[in-house]
DNA sequence: TTAGGGTTAG
């Protein structure tokens, strides 16, 4: 026979999940004078935190008179898994002072988890330091808790030796670790240990997926999924396939996401709201907006991620007013905006020229909703009364806001300058930048580009000198397209040679049919003081046009051509785009770094309220040979444009002797597959290596 | 009577 508080606490376990039973329980233990008897309070606070009643449990705690270690274990618990773990901070200085209890093997790990939450290494280490001394240091529960935070804390070695020190491994800390590797960027590790780990479940799978995803090795962890469905691991919650949603959301990878949106349908999660969510934001990332908006309006439950996936998802495509008409529904519907939601809303209206609503939005982020704005809103806001011409306007809210501008700030200014031919604005701000010695090497890129349009080659030289100085380097520029189920990747410059003479016929023909429309190559782009013809080799050769001539030839007619590029595309690209997408009778759809183009037509739907010098353009890759090099050195050419990556190509182009052959050579290296590193400082050539792409 | 691992938006 149970006790009377035995009965309640199994009654009160039992409501757990539901705010209403809890409330009733805790009314009924009320009644029968039980509230204060233990183990009551603890039971009742663990019950009130799983029902999402955080506040409650707090408030519980705050009545209880005496406070056991369970209360505090109880409390603990809920506050490491709350949006608020930093709360546990002063609940454990209570425990220890005011009632003068002593933490117990489950309070370590509940604060582990909490500095794991916090990513304090420095309390996490004193804690461990705690446990090593207290009477529970073999708990291997505990020692779980210690891997987990150490990993999330970026250590996964210190994770290691925890690890090995235990006995007995489960599950849950082979996970851990595995997880830990894998979200600190060791997958070599994380892939060794899931390997040699003993009943991998689906835990297992998902926290190496999703880590391999984290670190930006989306392809890796697509290709794990594809294994654990070949393994034939049961799919029994929805995590891995919101995973690899996001990871085809990343890869732009269309034709994957479409079957995993049929997985997800085989397997019955299509109800889940986070899978519709991940789903939504896949289509939108894969430029297929209308099936993003077929998800969304046949999601039965919507958060406010569904509402803020969708509206972002419509900026970005340039449909401002399916935003705007997106943000009245959700207020109707009684969804909450929050502050990612106004960067979407800001975003729509600044590339839609709506100056009077996106200010608006502005003033009821901060009055009607109380959302502090942080510095991507103001960027957004300052880009809207900029790009709409409103310059002075716009400078001065730089110079009043709260935060210091960053390169997208600035990037945002100057682009409006140039766009309204306000050469001394922007020189001046230019100037003022440049004196600041900005440590992103994107803003003396940003620079170097101001500098071009306005012709100041002294100052583009100047800009270039800094960066060699500071070893400064420009990603460079490529483009990608599924083509059924493989990827093609285009970098600047380089034609691959099984397509060479397909794809240059092709171009050549377009530029001809192009130019019988009056179309003359803007070079205005090429941020090289070069000849023009030279300049419009440059452009003639851009990755995106490479990747769209190869979807054009490859692709079966009438359908869209969707391809990625990971930087913005350049003005003369765009002019280009929307010639073919005329000529051909062919819909292309570009996402860039920033946004989503639709050619169609002769148009594309961002009405030319795109253009932002800010991201850099795409430059030529020169990779050469071992003959070229050496012909380099002895010829001492000199080298001048922007520097790649250290130590993996050094992109520029060349004057002096024998540019042609240099070029000849590149292409025939570049078309072997192999790619070429040169090493060394502007004007001179120190080492080169090669290898294979 | 209280503890440890994996999801979606900028």
């Amino acid at each position: 026979m149970l006790s009377p508080a035995a009965t309640a606490v199994a009654a009160v376990r039992a409501t757990a999940g539901s705010p209403a039973a809890v409330r009733g329980m805790h009314a009924r233990i009320l009644k029968e004078g039980l509230a204060h008897h233990p183990p009551n309070p603890a039971a009742l606070v663990s019950a009130y935190a799983k029902s999402r009643l955080l506040p409650d449990a707090l408030h519980l705690f705050d009545e209880t008179p005496r406070r056991d270690i369970y209360i505090y274990s109880s409390l603990l618990t809920a506050v490491s898994h709350s949006a608020s773990p930093e709360l546990a901070l002063p609940i454990l200085r209570c425990m220890l002072s005011a009632d003068a209890l002593h933490p117990d093997h489950f309070v370590i790990s509940s604060v582990a988890s909490v500095f794991a939450r916090l990513r304090s290494r420095r309390l996490g280490r004193q804690l461990h330091a705690h446990f090593v001394a207290s009477p529970y240091n073999g708990d291997d529960v505990v020692k779980s808790s210690l891997v987990d935070m150490y990993c999330k804390c970026g250590s996964p070695d210190d994770g290691r030796k925890v690890f090995d020190s235990m006995s007995a491994k489960n599950s849950v800390v082979w996970t851990a670790l595995v997880s830990g590797y894998a979200s600190n960027g060791r997958s070599e590790e994380a892939l060794q240990l899931f390997r040699s780990m003993p009943g991998r479940n689906l835990f297992a799978w998902t926290a190496l997926i999703s880590g391999l995803v984290n670190t930006g090795e989306s392809v890796g962890a697509v290709e794990l999924f594809v294994e654990m469905r070949r393994d034939g691991v049961r799919i029994d919650d929805a995590f891995v396939l919101s995973i690899v949603i996001g990871a085809s959301a990343d890869l732009a990878a269309f034709v994957l996401g479409r079957q995993l949106h049929g997985s997800a349908m085989r397997l019955g999660f299509l109800s889940n709201m986070i899978v519709g969510n991940a789903l939504i934001d896949m289509y939108s990332k894969c430029s297929d907006i209308l099936s993003a908006r077929e998800v969304f309006e046949g999601i039965t439950f919507r958060d406010v991620i569904s509402w803020t996936t969708m509206v972002v998802g419509e900026a970005q495509h340039g449909r401002a007013e399916e935003a705007l008409a997106l943000y009245d529904r959700m207020v109707l519907a009684g969804a909450k905006p929050n502050e990612v939601t106004f960067v979407g809303l800001i975003y729509a209206c600044s590339h839609a020229g709506l100056v009077q609503k996106g200010r608006q939005l502005f003033e009821s982020m901060k009055n009607e909703y109380g959302i502090t704005p942080r510095l991507q809103h103001y960027t957004c806001y300052l880009d809207l009364l900029s790009r709409s011409g409103h310059l002075l306007e716009a400078e001065e809210l730089m110079t009043t806001m709260p935060y210091e501008p960053d390169e997208a700030t600035w990037g945002a200014l100057l682009s409006a300058c140039t766009k309204y031919k306000d050469a001394e604005m922007c020189i001046r701000i230019s100037d003022k930048l440049l004196e600041l010695r900005p440590k992103d090497s994107s803003t003396y890129i940003l620079l170097s580009n101001v500098y071009a349009v306005n012709g100041k080659w002294d100052s583009v030289a100047k800009v270039r000198k800094c960066m060699i100085g500071l070893e400064i380097r420009k990603e460079p520029g490529y483009s990608w397209i599924e083509a059924g189920r493989e990827f093609r990747l285009f970098h600047a410059g380089e034609v691959p040679l099984d397509v060479r003479e397909e794809i240059m016929v092709f171009l050549e023909e377009m530029v001809l049919e192009m130019r019988k429309r009056g179309y003359v190559p803007d070079t205005s782009s090429v941020m090289h003081d070069l000849e023009e013809s030279e300049k419009e080799h440059h452009l003639f050769l851009h990755s995106e046009r490479l990747a769209v001539a190869f979807g054009l030839i490859k692709s079966p007619p009438g359908s869209v051509i969707r391809v990625v590029k990971n930087l913005r595309v350049c003005v003369d690209c765009h002019t280009v785009m929307k010639l073919i997408s005329e000529i051909t009778h062919r819909k292309i759809v570009v996402r860039d770094s920033s946004r989503f183009h639709h050619f169609e037509g002769g148009k594309c739907s961002c009405s030319e309220f795109w253009e932002d010098l800010s991201s850099g353009r795409e430059d030529i890759l020169w990779v050469v040979d071992d003959r070229t090099a050496s012909n380099m050195q002895r010829n001492k050419w000199t080298m001048r444009g922007p520097m790649i990556r250290e130590g993996q190509t050094t992109a520029a182009h060349m004057t002096g002797k024998g540019r042609t052959q240099l070029r000849e050579a590149s292409t025939h290296w570049a078309a072997c597959g192999g790619w070429a590193v040169v090493s060394g400082r502007a004007d001179e050539i120190c080492s080169l290596t090669k290898g294979k792409r």
